[in-house]
DNA sequence: CCCCCCCC
């Protein structure tokens, strides 16, 4: 008797008419590993269940790899399960069913035995009654049933132009290369952009889309003609029976759908809307990365994340090195409740039709982690989704968060630059420099030093400039009122003043001339360009004076180091990069590093 | 059958 373990008598037959049991319990008698031809994610065995009353061997679970199997005699309850039909080898078709949540009850080990005196369902006790020949069920437990009408025909093809919609529908998780007849009740999570190549193969035109059920997701991609005659009609979020994709192995290199296959239309591809759209069937997962965590993870990971829209760039156009091609982008700060805030460099259409007035809540999947000069961002590719405003608790909650809090706040940008990753930028002394032939580097060496300002020079420390915003090149004054920069080759009305010093600065093993920008001058001289600008030309200071004020500070200086050739004569030029107060603290911890080290040497 | 994802 099955009686001291409670299995569910009757469970398995009622589940394998359409029925639907709430938790059934049963025994699995046996398991076995199914074949397959690919690695991939997951293992599937086949399983022997028992309810004590009838055993059935058309059940299928999926387990993580290297996860072992549910042991002999093991009493599990159905947390989770979905039926399917499928086509065996002799091309009839089969319920089978998937386990997809299960818990075990008593371990195989106590129970140790076949309960009771199950047989084997049969083809006959399997088919529904006719009492309930109207609706079948197929779905996940728990939750309101997801009812699908059969057809008239229990038979029903799907190749000759008849409706495939209101069939019973497979989970995605059964699909494979091997049979194909089969249809998919999926809502597409992702929908990307039609693009075109041109190779040495030939050129064409593409798309791909996601679909999700409740058993998985799959990647699908249209070519060509079929292009035409999806695209328009898979739209974002809806749901859509599928049939009639062929499917091949995923390539995991540029696809991340969990899915070991992928599937391509054809011409015989069926697509229809379902219009009872069935709420069961999930939207887009995602699986957020916390901003202040992406300052730590790998460049080049797919992430997905949320954030509002601190501000937004103008929409930028230019030219890829490389390909001649013409890029639009915009850049576009995030923030979330990790008080960080990372750059999200967006590209073609999205660039184009982001706006980020009245700081939207965006939501990316599968965004590109990258890098640059020091600071991490994020980056749209083609498979990247981005939502604005999309109806996500968690969105709701970074709106509440931002709208009460998170407006005011001074956020850690991780996009930071700083010229060279701040952080590995070594001590030096002048004389380090000089030992180590420091310069030689492709793009210069980097090194801070705590240095005095000996002597800055006052020839040529200020110039007019272009007043357009990324140009600072030298402007030619007209004598007219106008300026004319010949960089960009525009007259202007107007200028602003630059700053390029020269300084002699030392520190304790000898001294080096440098020079520096207006951004590192300005904190030398506790004065804007502009500031110095008018007081020389109002004569309220010489340029003397105001530069004899830097003499003697002491900064802590970020250096870029490069030998040029200069009249045949090698030099070392040296950048500063970077002016910063010194910390004191930090400064000492070198030191005492470098007197350790010379105690043990 | 694509699979480049760009720039500072």
């Amino acid at each position: 008797m099955s009686g001291n373990y409670n299995l569910t008598e009757g469970a398995l037959q009622n589940i394998m008419r359409g029925g639907d049991p709430t938790d059934p319990i049963v025994q699995v008698l046996g398991t076995k590993k199914i074949q397959n031809s690919s690695e991939k994610e997951k293992e599937r065995y086949r399983l022997l269940l028992s309810d004590g009353k009838f055993t059935i061997s058309f059940a299928m679970i999926s387990l993580q790899p290297g996860e072992r199997c549910i042991p002999n005699f093991s009493v599990i309850v159905l947390k989770q399960y979905i039926t399917s039909v499928v086509n065996n080898a002799s091309k009839t078709e089969q319920r089978i069913l998937l386990v997809l949540e299960f818990e075990i009850l008593h371990s195989g080990e106590t129970v140790g035995k076949k309960l009771g005196t199950p047989t084997q369902l049969t083809d006959a006790d399997s088919k529904p009654s006719s009492s309930s020949n109207g609706t079948l069920t197929a779905k996940t437990n728990g939750n309101a049933p997801s009812t699908y009408k059969p057809n008239s025909s229990s038979n029903v093809s799907v190749s000759d132009g008849v409706s495939i919609a209101g069939q019973l529908a497979h989970p995605i998780s059964s699909l494979s290369p091997y049979h194909n007849k089969w249809v998919i009740k999926v809502r597409v999570g992702n929908k990307s952009a039609i693009r075109t190549w041109s190779n040495s193969k030939g050129e064409g035109k593409l798309f791909s889309c996601d679909f999700i059920d409740e058993s998985g997701e799959i990647r699908c991609t249209a070519f060509r003609d079929l292009v035409d005659k999806f695209y328009e009609m898979l739209q974002i979020d809806k749901v859509y029976y599928v049939s009639k994709c062929q499917l091949k192995p995923a390539n995991k290199q540029f696809n991340t759908v969990k899915n070991e296959y992928e599937m391509t239309m054809t011409n015989e591809t069926v697509i229809q809307e379902c219009l009872d759209a069935d709420p069961n069937i999930p939207q887009t997962k995602y699986d957020f990365t916390p901003i202040d965590k992406l300052a730590h993870i790998e460049v080049g990971t797919l992430i997905d994340v949320i954030g509002v829209c601190k501000n937004s760039s103008e929409l930028v156009t230019f030219q890829a090195k490389t390909t001649g091609r013409e890029l639009k982008k915009r850049e576009v700060t995030l923030i979330d409740q990790t008080r960080s805030a990372i750059a999200l460099t967006l590209w073609g259409n999205d660039a184009e039709s982001f706006d980020g007035t009245n700081n939207p809540v965006v939501v990316i999947k599968s965004a590109k982690l990258g890098e640059f000069g020091g600071g991490k961002n994020l980056s749209t590719i083609a498979s990247s989704q981005m939502r604005i405003n999309p109806e996500l608790q968690e969105c709701y909650r970074i709106r509440g968060w931002y709208d009460s809090e998170g407006v005011n706040i001074d956020a850690t940008n991780i996009s930071a630059r700083s010229e060279m990753g701040n952080f590995n930028t070594p001590w030096m002394c002048f004389k380090d420099v000089q030992d180590q032939s420091l310069g030689n580097a492709e793009k210069g060496d980097y090194y801070q030093v705590m240095g005095t300002i000996l002597l800055m020079r006052s020839e040529n420390c200020i110039y007019k400039a272009c007043p357009s915003e990324k140009c600072n090149k030298k402007i030619v004054d007209l004598e007219t009122g106008m300026y004319r920069c010949e960089k960009c080759g525009t007259e202007y009305p107007s200028f602003k003043y630059r700053l390029l010093a020269s300084m002699n600065v030392g520190d304790w093993s000898g001294n080096q001339w440098v020079s520096m920008f207006s951004n590192e001058a300005e904190k030398v001289l506790g004065l804007t360009a502009q500031e110095v600008g008018e007081q020389v030309d109002n004569q309220s200071q010489t340029m003397a004076s105001i530069v004899d004020k830097a003499n003697f500070k002491q900064f802590v200086l970020k250096c870029r180091a490069k030998m040029e050739t200069y009249n045949d004569e090698a030099r070392l030029k040296t950048v500063v990069v970077r002016v910063d107060p010194i910390n004191y603290e930090e400064y000492n911890a070198h030191l005492i590093e470098r007197i350790q080290a010379l105690m043990s040497a």
